[in-house]
Formats: C-alpha cells, structure tokens, sequence
DNA sequence: GAAAGACACGAACGATCGTCATATAATGAA
DNA sequence: TTCATTATATGACGATCGTTCGTGTCTTTC
C-alpha cells in the first residue's frame, strides 16, 4: 500500500469515530488534522473538498457495514437460520463497542442527518440503503423458498419492520439508555419471525 | 404579549423549522438574524446563548408535539380508540407538510443528534423521551382496563414496537422516500394490535 | 544514487462562527 | 409627557471554518 493511502484510510478511521458522535456535519478539517497528526492542508490535500471527505467516510461505513453484517450472515444456511445471523450481527453491530468509538451507528446518523438534504451525499445514502433493504428482502424470499415464511407474506411490509426494530434498538440503547434495548428488539424480532412462520 | 416575547417566538419558531432540516447543530445565529431581519446580537440577547437557544427551540418542539399529537389523543375515550387516534396524529405530525418547513420530525433529528453526546439539551430530550413513553405506556395501560389489551401483555415491549413503527415510518418517507411508508406503517400498527387484543 | 512523482507543510485568504460591550431606539407604566 | 424598562443595533473580538498556493521533503522507481 502507498503511503498516501495508508495515512489516508488512517484519516477516514479517525472520521468515522468522530461522525458516530457528532455526525458528519460535524467533522471539521481542522479538527481533524490535530487528531492525525497532520496539517490541514495535507489532509485537506487528500480529498479535495469536505463533502468528498464525508462521501469517503460514508463509503467506508457502508463497506464495514457489509463486512461485518451482510456478508458473515451469507455463511448461515438460506432461510431463517441466515435471518437470524443477520439480525445477531446487526445487533452486535448496533451496540458495536468495538466498531470505531463510543458513538451509534454513523449510517443512521447519516440518515437522520441528511434526510432533508439535497445532493451527492444524501443520493449516496440512498444507494447504500436502497441495497441494504434489498439484502434484506433477499433474505426473506429466501426463507419463503425454504419454507419458513409464508409465500402469502408481504416481503417488503417484513423489511419495512425490521428496519423498525432496528431503529428503536438504536434509539432505547443511545438515547434512553434503556438496558432492556436488547431484550426488547429480540422479543420484538421473534414475534415477528412467528408472525410470518410458514 | 410583550413585544420581547412576540419576537422571541418569532426567531424559535423559524429555527425550529430550519432545525428540522439542518439539525440543532445547524442553526446558526447569523443566518437566522438575517432570515428574521433581526441583527445578530439582537437576536442572541433573547437568549444569552448558542445552547439556549437550542433548549427553547427543542422546547417548543416538544410543547407543539403534545399539542398535535398527544393532547387531541385523549379526548378519545380510553382503550383501542384512544390508541389508534394517537397513532394518526404521530402519522400526521411525521408527514407534517403543514407542521414547520419540509423537514422530518425535529424531535426524532434530535434524537439522533443527541445520542452521543453529553449536556443539558441532551438532558432535556431525555427527560422528554421518558414523558411521551410513560404517555405510550399509559395508554396501553388504559386498554388493558377496558379489556381491548390482553393483561399479560409487557406494556413497555408495546411501546419499544410502536417506536419503532414510528421511526421505521419516518425512516422510510424521508429518507428512502417511499410512498408506501405510510400503509407499512398502518399495517405494522394494526399488526401490533391485532396481536395484543384481549 | 539520481530523477520523478507523491506527499505533506506553513502561511495566508475571506468568510463565518458565537459572544460581548456599548449605545440608541422603541415600548409601556406613571 | 416623563421616565424607567425593555428591545434592538453597531461594531468589534478572537476563534475556527473550508480552501488555495507555493514550497519543501520524503518515497518510489529506475
């Protein structure tokens, strides 16, 4: 690897530790450049201008994202058994202690953040949740070809509240700080595996 | 009304429309001395400061959310009916064309604004939070009473659902921008009670 | 080891940030 | 109408913002 992309990844790490806490509105160059110890302009000189810095911290969140939940659940069997590693994995994923900082889900963040915006940015999230709601989906019309879910279940409707679930997790375990986030978004997530069972 | 608290309100309620899309984080002084023609150090000396002028806007965030939402809720008689009225009103104020600006929900952009970090607005949403799910919890409470709610169901497993619904719901109409939102979200709603009904 | 290219730095830019001290103008009560 | 109070404006402050430029210093390649 070249020196530049080493201490360019090592930049977008440290971003994305900073945008699970303060959003990625919230990064600031400057700051930015003390924690890496760089100068300003050298980092700057990597990027170009803030929004492609923020585009490059959203992309590498996403690839995380992907690494660490979509693709591990893809080792699981078709059907629920593969549901079922998804939702431990995103869970782990949502707590993440060992992700980047102490922050939540810089994606959500990110959607929370950009949702009224306009521009490459707010598109790029889009894509990325566009694909993730399509993973899911393919997850679920999986198990409807193994028999677990009925064919007769809206595969969307099922997305539409496992993002809902997920959601509330993130919500109950960052800002209620609620100990029973967990248990609660796993009571929730078989209810509804049972709702839909085939 | 005093002339002080005529303008007071004016500036809170153009910042609470510009937070619903720009975040807490993004109100800026200037700009919104300029967009109430005010100058700038007019305009701070009704508040003494950045902060406080969060606190009141995410004040009357959450004073306008009870007044839309959760106060037209209880003229409903207790039980399914009272639920179901305030699940409309959330849908309305979450839509909210006609609520503020364009943006989503500045209370829900709070919220993932807020979760990481550490102070009195963080406090305040908290301490909000905590009142709107006493006031779920409290309602399903109340259709327990009426028998519509079987009595063994976790009163606050309900409320963790019906947040979810809600934040999936605003998720999917702001950000992915999809028109189903709205019957995903009836559907989970009515889903919800169909499976809690004594 | 030398040439070519990649990488980082220092300094400065104009703009904007939140904040403050001071002063004038508008208001409301007597 | 007077007068104290309240409300807004002027102007400036130090800091920080993203960005640009020119220059130097490392890396990589030959």
């Amino acid at each position: 690897m070249r020196k530049g992309e080493q201490t360019r990844s090592t930049v977008v790490e440290t971003a994305l530790g900073l945008a699970s806490t303060h959003g990625l509105q919230g990064l600031s160059i400057g700051d930015l450049a003390s924690r890496t110890g760089l100068s300003k302009s050298g980092l700057f000189a990597h990027f170009g201008s803030k929004e492609h810095l923020q585009q490059a911290v959203l992309a590498a969140a996403a690839e995380r994202f992907v690494d660490r939940v979509v693709r591990p659940a893809l080792k699981a069997p078709r059907g629920l058994a593969r549901m079922r590693a998804l939702f431990d994995n995103w869970q782990d994923w949502l707590k993440g202690r060992e992700r980047d900082g102490v922050g939540g889900c810089p994606i959500l963040g990110a959607a929370f953040e950009l949702d009224d915006q306009t521009g490459p940015l707010r598109d790029m999230l889009v894509r990325q949740q566009a694909e993730w709601i399509g993973s899911i989906e393919r997850m679920v019309e999986g198990a409807k070809l193994t028999g677990e879910i009925r064919a007769d279940i809206d595969t969307a409707q099922v997305a539409f509240e496992l993002q809902g679930i997920a959601l509330a997790s993130h919500f109950s375990t960052y800002l209620v700080r609620d100990p029973m986030a967990e248990p609660r978004a796993r009571a929730a997530f078989e209810g509804l595996l049972a709702r839909v069972a085939g």
